[in-house]
DNA sequence: TTGTAGGCGTTATCAC
DNA sequence: GTGATAACGCCTACAA
C-alpha cells in the first residue's frame, strides 16, 4: 500500500527529519545523519572524519544522508572536544598600511587551502592594544601570526610558550619567524647607491619598538663602513606618510645626497614633502624605501626600493603554524625570504 | 598546626589547584573556579555572567578565585551552549584593494568594541570562491558583511534567510546594507565638470557584476542628461589599475574631454597609461575616480576623486549586524553615508 | 566494522 | 541566592 501512494504525504523519512530540523530553527547534526541511515551516531562521525575506518556502504548511506539533511559540522562542538578550533590568528599593528596587504591575503590564502579560517586583529600601532587584542582572541584560536608586533621579546616568548606563534618580520630567541633577506637586498641597495657616486647617505629610522627598523640599520651601517660612506641615521619616526614628510627637514640639514627610509610609507612623506618645499628628486636627493608596496610606482618620480615577497611571508607564516619545521629559526641565514631592488626613478647620480 | 606552620608546602588550595591545571595542559575552567571559591560551577557561571543576580560576598570571592587562576572563558564551550560565537565574518573580493583598508578597519574597530572577533575570508573576485568561503565560515560566525560581493540577488536573500547579513555598497530587497549617498556626490562631480565646460564626458565602468558600478552610471547619466552633457559608457572592465590602463585607447577613441571611472584604481591606472602615452591631465584629458583610496594623493596630478568614509561604512555594517535597525534599507535615501566631491589636480577645464 | 558511554566547558532549568 | 542536573554537538576509548 505505502508503496503505491505516491502522493501520500510525510513518508519520507529524510523530510521528517527535515522538518523537524526545521522546528528546532538549527542545523542537522550528526544524530539526525545517523537516524537517516540508521546507524549510531559515532559511526557517522566516523565515516565522516576518518577514511577507510567504515565499511564502504556504510560510509556511502552515511554520506548520503549528510547531503541529503544539508549536514555542516558544527565547529564549536568539534573544537570543545578536540581543543583544536581551527582558527588562526592574524594580528597586525596598522591594517591601512599598504605594507600588510601581502601579508594578509598570503595568510589567508594559505589558511584557507587548508581548511582554517582567518582571524584578524589590529593594534592600531600601540602595545597595550595588542596586548589586549590577543588575549582576546588566544582562546579561539590553534596558533597566532604576529606581523609587525609591537610587543616585547619577554611578552612574545610567554605567549609562544601558550600557542604556537610565527613572527613576521621580527627575530626572538626560540620563537618561529619569517624574515626576509635584509642583508642582500641592502647590499644591492648600497651598491646601486655607490654606484651613482653618493657618498654621505642618511638612514631614516622607524619606531624604536621597530626590530626590522633596527636590523636594517645595522645592515646599512655595515655596507656603508664597507663601502667608506658616511652614514647617519635620523630619527625614530612615525612608520607613515606623515611621519616621513616630517623628517625631511631633519635629512636636509643632514647634507646628505641620498636617504633611505625605514619603509616605503616614509619615503614617500618624504617625497611628497620634498616636491612641496621644492627640493627636487632625486637631482638633489636620492630617495629609496623598503617593501615595494602598493604606490611606490604612482609617485614622480617611482620609488626606488627594497622589494620584499609579502604575500609569501603570509603564506610561509601560515605553513609554519600548520606544520612546524617549515619556516626558519632566528639568524639561520638560509631560508630567508628572497629580496630584491627595483631602481626606479628616485635614486639618480649624487 | 597548620596554620601556625607558615612554612608548610602545598597548603595553598590555590597552588594546588594551578598545579593540576599545569598537570593536565589546559586552562582554568570554571570547576577550578568552583572548587577555589567554594561554590557551585553554576553559581560561578552566573557571578561572571550576570551582574546583580548574586550576592556581593559571593560574587567577590568568585572574581579572586577567577583572577587568582587567570581564568578566561572557553569560547568555544559557550558557543556550543549558546548558538552564538561572537564572531564576525567580513567577505571581500579583494584584500589588495586598498578600498578595502577603511572598511577592513572599521569593521574590525566596531567589532573589538563590542567584545567580537573579526575573521576574514576573500573570494579574488571570483563569485565561487566566494560561496565557499562563505560556506566556510557560515557556521563559526553570528552574522556577515559582504563589502562588494559578485553573488546574484538571489543567492544573498537565501544567505540572509540564514544568517544575519549587512551588505556593503549593494542592494537587495530585504537585506539590510550600508550605502553611500551616490546621488550627491554625482551631482558635485557632474557640475564641478560642467563648471570647467566639459560637454562630452565618457563613465569607465566597473565588472558587469559589480552592482555599485551599474548604480554609479545610472546616476551619473542622470546628471548629463540634466545639463545636456554627452555621456558614454566604456566597458565593462576589471577594476584594477591594469584594467584602467587598457581602458585609455576606447577613452581616447571617444573623443571626450573627460572620464569617470568606476573606482579610483582604474582612474589611476588610466593616468599613467595616459602618462606613458604622452596624454597630458588634466590638459587634454580630466580624470576623475570614486572612494578616494590610498594614492590618489601620490600620483601627479592627484586625483579628483568622490570620498566615500570607508571606515564608517564598515564600522556602520557591523553595528547593523550587532543591533539591527541602525543601517538602512534599500533606497530609504535618508541614512545613506555622506560622500563629498574631493578637487584636485587630474580635472581642469576642457 | 559498529555500538555504548562518557566527557569537553559552558549555560539554562529546575529545585531548594 | 545558590545548588544540582541536563543539555549543546561532537569525538573517542572501550566493548562487542
Amino acid at each position: 500500500m505505502g508503496t503505491q501512494s505516491v502522493t501520500e504525504q510525510g513518508d519520507d523519512p529524510a523530510e521528517t527529519i527535515l522538518a523537524r530540523i526545521r522546528a528546532r530553527g538549527g542545523a542537522a547534526t550528526i544524530y539526525d545523519i545517523a537516524e537517516l541511515a540508521e546507524v549510531n551516531p559515532s559511526t557517522v562521525s566516523r565515516a565522516l572524519g576518518k577514511p577507510g575506518r567504515i565499511s564502504a556502504a556504510t560510509a556511502a548511506r552515511v554520506h548520503a544522508a549528510a547531503e541529503r539533511l544539508d549536514f555542516r559540522i558544527n565547529p564549536m562542538a568539534r573544537a570543545l572536544q578536540t581543543g583544536k578550533t581551527r582558527m588562526l590568528g592574524l594580528v597586525l599593528a596598522d591594517i591601512t598600511n599598504p605594507f600588510v596587504f601581502g601579508i594578509v591575503r598570503g595568510a589567508e590564502l594559505e589558511a584557507a587551502a587548508a581548511g582554517y579560517t582567518l582571524v584578524i586583529a589590529e593594534s592600531q600601532e600601540s602595545g597595550e592594544n595588542e596586548a589586549e587584542a590577543i588575549e582576546r582572541l588566544l582562546p579561539s584560536v590553534d596558533g597566532l601570526v604576529l606581523a609587525t608586533t609591537r610587543l616585547g621579546a619577554g611578552a612574545i616568548g610567554r605567549l609562544a610558550a601558550r600557542k604556537p606563534v610565527v613572527l613576521i618580520n621580527r627575530a626572538v630567541e626560540g620563537v618561529q619567524s619569517v624574515l626576509p633577506d635584509v642583508e642582500a637586498g641592502v647590499e644591492a641597495l648600497m651598491s646601486h647607491l655607490a654606484g651613482l657616486g653618493h657618498r654621505s647617505v642618511a638612514y631614516l629610522a622607524g619606531p624604536d619598538s621597530s626590530w626590522m627598523s633596527a636590523r636594517r640599520w645595522s645592515s646599512i651601517l655595515a655596507a656603508a663602513e664597507q663601502r667608506d660612506i658616511a652614514i647617519v641615521e635620523i630619527g625614530p619616526g612615525v612608520p607613515t606618510i606623515e611621519g616621513g614628510r616630517e623628517a625631511l627637514r631633519r635629512v636636509n640639514a643632514a647634507r646628505v645626497s641620498a636617504v633611505i627610509a625605514y619603509n616605503d610609507l616614509m619615503a614617500l612623506g618624504l617625497m611628497q614633502e620634498a616636491a612641496a618645499r621644492g627640493v627636487v628628486v632625486p637631482d638633489q636627493l636620492s630617495v629609496a624605501g623598503f617593501d615595494d608596496i602598493f604606490g611606490t610606482e604612482l609617485i614622480t618620480p617611482p620609488l626606488t626600493t627594497v622589494h620584499a615577497d609579502l604575500i609569501t611571508a603570509g603564506r610561509r607564516a601560515v605553513q609554519e603554524l600548520l606544520e612546524p619545521g617549515t619556516a626558519v629559526q632566528i639568524e639561520q641565514s638560509d631560508d630567508l625570504l628572497p629580496t630584491r631592488l627595483i631602481v626606479r626613478g628616485s635614486t639618480g647620480t649624487a
